[in-house]
DNA sequence: GTTCCTGCAAAAGCTTTGCAGAAGA
DNA sequence: TCTTCTGCAAAGCTTTTGCAGGAAC
């Protein structure tokens, strides 16, 4: 399918993880929708193909990924969870009018820090919030 | 008491927003406790001093606090939403092995971003994680 | 008097847990 | 056969809502 959906199969080969059905299919659907899905927006959209399929089993199967390192979880909101399929290290943006969230380049080594020193890290997260071009320009046009 | 709570006294008269005893006590709480505190934290402290506070009541505060620009939501863990008085850009640093949160200098202008471009950006989030040099020790005598 | 604030109880929403049956190695 | 996966129902938590009494202006 592509490079992110291959990578993928071999971790869970090496990990000893099963492709099952709804594995599988929720993998396909995270490298096919890089739209930070929401639990439920995976559940409702693989639903209509696997019609038994049980939110439980979303919940369990990105556990997995996470536990995995296949999946990251994007927290970029208080009131509701997000996955996206771990690329390279990139930041989000989310467009606070039209509610999408949008990846962008970022040279997170230039961050140019104090008050880390001796701290392990393991995980970056960085989250922008605002308005995206598109948005902007139905506001301007309102006016 | 400082200057952090100086401005927030300010910027609440500014906004009309009356000075409840209970706003009082939170943003009295929020500016001592620089440990980014869970809803569940401030209301547990503060209702030693106010036996009959309400959890409902330190939601509202925090949400009008929140609206007032004076205190922003710290989403770095997706199980839980802590608060932070707002001061100068920072970012947040999380150990998981103490679960203790910290600040950190961070210099956002420098983060070369691509992909931006023509987005109107309103918030920036840094989150890290990983683990603090205390725990680092730790976990090395362990050895 | 009118507006705003607070606390209680209930409701809502999301996530986890326990378990039994099914599927796969 | 034995382990793992899945779905259902129930439980658990956090947060929100509706409302009534009270405080502040």
């Amino acid at each position: 399918m592509n490079q992110v959906y291959d990578h993928a199969i071999e971790e869970l080969k090496r990990q000893n993880i099963r492709l099952s059905t709804r594995r599988q299919k929720v993998l396909e659907y995270l490298c096919h929708n890089l739209v930070h899905p929401t639990v439920d927006r995976i559940y409702v959209d693989i639903k209509k193909e696997l019609p038994n399929l049980s939110k439980t089993t979303i919940y369990n199967i990105l556990d997995t990924f996470v536990d995995a390192g296949l999946v990251r979880i994007v927290n970029i909101e208080d009131n509701e969870v997000r996955y996206d399929i771990i690329t390279e290290p990139h930041g989000h943006f989310k467009c606070v009018e039209c509610g999408a969230i949008s990846d962008f380049e970022i040279d997170i080594d230039s961050l140019a820090l104090t008050g880390l020193s001796g701290c392990k890290i393991t995980d970056q997260d960085v989250y922008f919030k605002g308005i995206c071009p598109e948005c902007l320009l139905n506001i301007n046009n309102k006016d």
